[in-house]
RNA sequence: GCUCAAGUAGCUCAGUAGGUAGAGCACAUCCUUGGUAAGGAUGAGGUCACCGGUUCAAAUCCGGUCUUGAGCUCCA
C-alpha cells in the first residue's frame, strides 16, 4: 500500500509504506529534517515524528513560519518549566504558551523570581539543551492523567484536567524528568534550543483574573542560533531609544509630574508646537471633508449622563461628581452627549443630513494607577473626535468615506502599515438585529471595496454598535489603537434623536462615532517612536537653526532670520559664543532639520551654507536656492 | 487596584560594616572668535520622593504614603 505526500510546492512524492514526517524531510533535504520542528498533516499541527499511513497534504514547519515559531517558544517554556522544577521542586507550575515575542511561564512560587534566578534557571535551560532530551507524547485518559498529576501535587493542572470533557483524548509531554499536560504538539528534543534568554519576571493572575491567586511569571525568548538572539537584543535595545518617554524628555516635549497628578499632561513649548501642528492639519482636512467644528464644554449636569447612561455602565471610570449650587455636574469622560445635544437643538430635514459635527474634545477618565503609561495611557486626553449623523440610505457612502478619511490622514503622518479589525455583535447588545446587520455588513463591504486586509474579532464590539479598528505599533511592537470607528444604535434611542423624512415623518437617524488619531496624546506618542524622533519636515518645533561661525555674523544671522521667519520657516539662532562643532552637534542631538551655517564668506557673499540633519552637509547656496531646497520637502 | 522593582542636582548616574552628599552633561560668569557632532577656567545648583519610627547619629535600617517602570486587568 503505497502513501502519496503532496507538498506546498505542488509537487507530489510516493513512498511504498507509511513513513514519518520526518522521514519525508529527511528525503527531501538533510538540512530541512534538521530544520524540521513539526508537521501540518492535512491541516492539522503535528508532531514531526509522526507516521503518514495514507495520501496526505505535508507541510514541515520550521523556525521561519509563524506555526513553527510559536511551537519553538511553547517547547522552550516547557523547558524553562523543567529547569525550574529541577532547581526549585517545589513550586507549581500552571501554564506556559508562546506569545507574538517568545514565551511565558506562570509558576505558583511564593517568592518572586530575581535576576539572579533567572540567570541560574537559564543556566540549566542551557544544561538541559545540551544534553538534546527528546519531548515525547504520549496519549491517555483523563483518569489516568489526573492520577499522575495527582501524585505530583500539581493542583493546576488538576483544574484544568477538571475542565475537559470525559472522553477527550489528554495527552502529556516529558523530556526528561519533566512531564506536562499539554495538547502538543512539540518540537522534537531540547537540542533544537540553541540560544536562550530570560527577558524579565513579573506576576500574572491566574487564569487572567484579579480575584485569583498572583502566579509569577517568566518571559523568554530563544533563537536556532545566536545570532538571532544577538539580533534580537539588539533590536530591543533601538527600541528603547525610540520611547516617546525618553524622547519626550530629551527633547523637552512634554512632562508628567506628581503635583500635577498622574496620568496629566505637561505640554512643553516644543511639544505644544508639534500639537499645534497636528491639530491645526486636523481641522483644515476636516473642513475641507464637510466636517463642522464645534466646541463643548468640560463639565455637565448630571441628568445628562443620566440620559447617556454613562452612569450607569461607565461609572468606574468616571471622575467622582462635584457639587454646584446644589446639582451634581461631573467632569466629562466622553463627549458625545454634548454633540448630540447640540443636534438636538434644532429640528432637522434629511435635506440636511449627513450632518459630520467634530471636535478636539478633551476628556477625563479615571484609569486604575497601573495601566498609565507615558502619553499611551493617561487620565486627561484629548479625542480627535466626530459624530456623523446620517440617514440608512447614506450609512455605506459616509463608511467608506471615513475610512478612506482616516487611512488618508494617518499616511500624511508618514504611517504606512495598519492593523485592523471588524467586531461584531457581542451577546449582550442594545439595537435591532436587522440594524447590527445593515451597519456591520456596510463596514465589511468597504473594507472589502477598498481591498483592505482586516480580521474579524466576531463578538468584540461594543454593546452599542460594531466598529472598525485601525492600530499602529509603537517602537517595540506593541500595538495601539489609533482609529475607532464605531456604530451607535444606543445614544440616538436614548436622546431620542430624529429627522424630518421626505415622508413629512419623525425618523431615527443612524449615528456613527469616530475618532481618527484616536487622542492627540496617544498618536503623539505614536508618531514620535515611528519616527524616532525625527519627525518631518512640516513637524518639527524648530525647523532650522542658523549658526554663526564668530560673533561677528551676528547681525547677518539675524537678518537672515528674519527672511525665514517671512518665509513660514521656524528659525532660530545660536548666540552661544560656542565653536561651530558645539553648535552643531547640539542642532544634531535636538533633531532640528536644517542647520544653515555663515561665516565670513556667507556674510560677504549674502549666500548661506545648508546642514540636513541625519545627512550632513549640503554646501552653500543663495538664500532662494536653499528655499526652494527646504520646500521641496514640505 | 494587584505582584515585583525603583525614586539622590534640570538630565544621566556614583554613593552598604549608619558618621549631616559626589561625577559628567546642562546652566551662569570670564577667557577664547574658533568652518561641520563636545575649547578652557571659575561658579551656582540637592529637605537624598514624602511622613513617621529605631539610633548619640539615617540618603543608608524599619513601617506607611505618593510616584515611576515591567506585567496582570482595562482602554483612546
Amino acid at each position: 500500500m503505497s502513501v502519496i505526500i503532496s507538498l506546498p510546492d505542488g509537487s507530489k512524492r510516493e513512498y511504498p509504506a507509511a513513513i514519518s514526517a520526518l522521514n519525508v524531510a529527511m528525503d527531501i533535504s538533510p538540512r530541512l529534517a534538521d530544520a524540521a520542528l513539526a508537521a501540518e498533516i492535512d491541516g492539522k499541527m503535528c508532531d514531526i515524528g509522526t507516521i503518514i499511513d495514507h495520501d496526505s497534504e505535508l507541510v514541515i514547519h520550521t523556525f521561519k513560519t509563524p506555526q513553527g515559531q510559536e511551537l519553538y517558544w511553547h517547547s522552550t517554556a516547557h523547558l524553562m518549566a523543567q529547569a525550574v522544577k529541577q532547581l526549585w521542586p517545589e513550586v507549581k507550575v500552571t501554564i506556559g504558551p508562546a506569545i507574538e515575542q517568545g514565551f511565558y511561564y506562570d509558576f505558583d512560587r511564593d517568592e518572586p523570581f530575581t535576576e539572579d534566578d533567572l540567570a541560574k534557571i537559564e543556566e540549566r535551560m542551557k544544561e538541559l539543551s545540551a544534553q538534546d532530551l527528546p519531548y515525547s507524547r504520549r496519549e491517555l485518559s483523563k483518569a489516568e492523567a489526573i492520577s499522575i498529576f495527582d501524585k505530583m501535587n500539581e493542583s493546576y493542572k488538576i483544574e484544568i484536567l477538571s475542565e475537559i470533557p470525559d472522553d477527550q483524548v489528554i495527552s502529556t509531554y516529558t523530556q526528561g524528568d519533566f512531564i506536562d499536560l499539554c495538547r502538543g504538539p512539540h518540537i522534537p528534543s531540547t537540542g533544537k534550543i540553541k540560544a536562550i534568554k530570560l527577558l524579565k519576571s513579573s506576576g500574572a493572575y491566574w487564569r487572567g483574573d484579579e480575584k485569583n491567586k498572583m502566579l509569577k511569571r517568566i518571559y523568554g525568548i530563544s533563537f536556532p542560533s545566536n545570532k538571532e538572539l544577538k539580533e534580537y537584543l539588539a533590536f530591543l535595545e533601538e527600541a528603547a531609544k525610540r520611547d516617546h518617554r525618553k524622547l519626550g524628555k530629551d527633547l523637552d516635549l512634554f512632562s508628567i509630574n506628581d503635583e500635577v497628578g498622574p496620568g496629566l499632561v505637561l505640554w512643553h513649548p516644543n511639544g505644544a508646537m508639534i500639537r499645534h501642528l497636528i491639530e491645526t492639519y486636523w481641522k483644515d482636512t476636516h473642513l475641507r471633508n464637510g466636517y463642522k467644528l464645534i466646541y463643548t464644554p468640560h463639565v455637565g449636569r448630571s441628568n445628562l449622563w443620566q440620559t447617556s447612561g454613562h452612569l450607569g455602565f461607565y461609572k468606574e471610570n468616571m471622575y467622582a461628581k462635584m457639587d454646584v449650587e446644589g446639582q451634581d455636574y461631573y467632569i466629562k469622560p466622553m463627549n458625545c452627549p454634548f454633540h448630540l445635544s447640540i443636534y438636538n437643538a434644532n429640528h432637522h430635514s434629511y435635506r440636511e443630513l449627513p450632518i459630520r459635527l467634530a471636535e478636539l474634545g478633551t476628556v477625563y477618565r479615571y484609569e486604575r494607577s497601573g495601566v498609565l503609561h507615558g502619553l499611551m495611557r493617561v487620565r486627561g486626553f484629548t479625542q480627535d473626535d466626530a459624530h456623523i449623523i446620517c440617514t440608512p440610505e447614506q450609512v455605506s457612502d459616509e463608511v467608506e468615506k471615513l475610512i478612506v478619511f482616516s487611512l488618508d490622514m494617518l499616511k500624511s503622518f508618514g504611517f504606512k502599515e495598519f492593523m485592523i479589525y471588524l467586531s461584531t455583535k457581542p451577546e449582550a447588545a442594545v439595537g435591532e438585529d436587522a440594524d447590527w446587520e445593515m451597519a456591520t455588513n456596510s463596514l465589511k463591504a468597504s473594507l472589502n471595496k477598498l481591498g483592505l486586509e482586516f480580521s474579524v474579532d466576531e463578538g468584540g464590539g461594543a454593546f452599542y454598535g460594531p466598529k472598525i479598528d485601525i492600530k499602529i505599533k509603537d517602537a517595540i511592537g506593541r500595538a495601539w489603537q489609533c482609529t475607532t470607528i464605531q456604530f451607535d444604535f444606543n445614544l440616538p434611542e436614548r436622546f431620542d434623536m430624529q429627522y424630518i423624512g421626505a415622508d413629512n415623518q419623525a425618523h431615527r437617524p443612524y449615528m456613527i462615532h469616530r475618532a481618527v488619531l484616536g487622542s492627540v496624546e496617544r498618536f503623539f506618542a505614536t508618531l514620535l517612536e515611528y519616527h524616532g524622533g525625527n519627525l518631518p519636515l512640516w513637524l518639527a518645533p524648530v525647523q532650522m537653526m542658523i549658526m554663526p561661525i564668530t560673533d561677528a555674523q551676528l547681525d547677518y544671522a539675524r537678518a537672515l532670520q528674519e527672511k525665514m521667519l517671512a518665509r513660514g520657516l521656524r528659525c532660530e539662532i545660536d548666540t552661544r559664543s560656542e565653536k561651530i562643532g558645539y553648535k552643531i552637534r547640539d542642532a544634531e542631538m535636538k533633531k532640528i532639520p536644517y542647520m544653515c551655517i555663515i561665516g565670513k564668506k556667507e556674510a560677504e557673499e549674502e549666500s548661506l551654507t545648508l546642514r540636513r540633519h541625519t545627512q550632513g552637509d549640503l554646501g552653500s547656496m543663495s538664500f532662494e536656492d536653499a528655499i526652494t531646497k527646504i520646500n521641496s520637502e514640505l
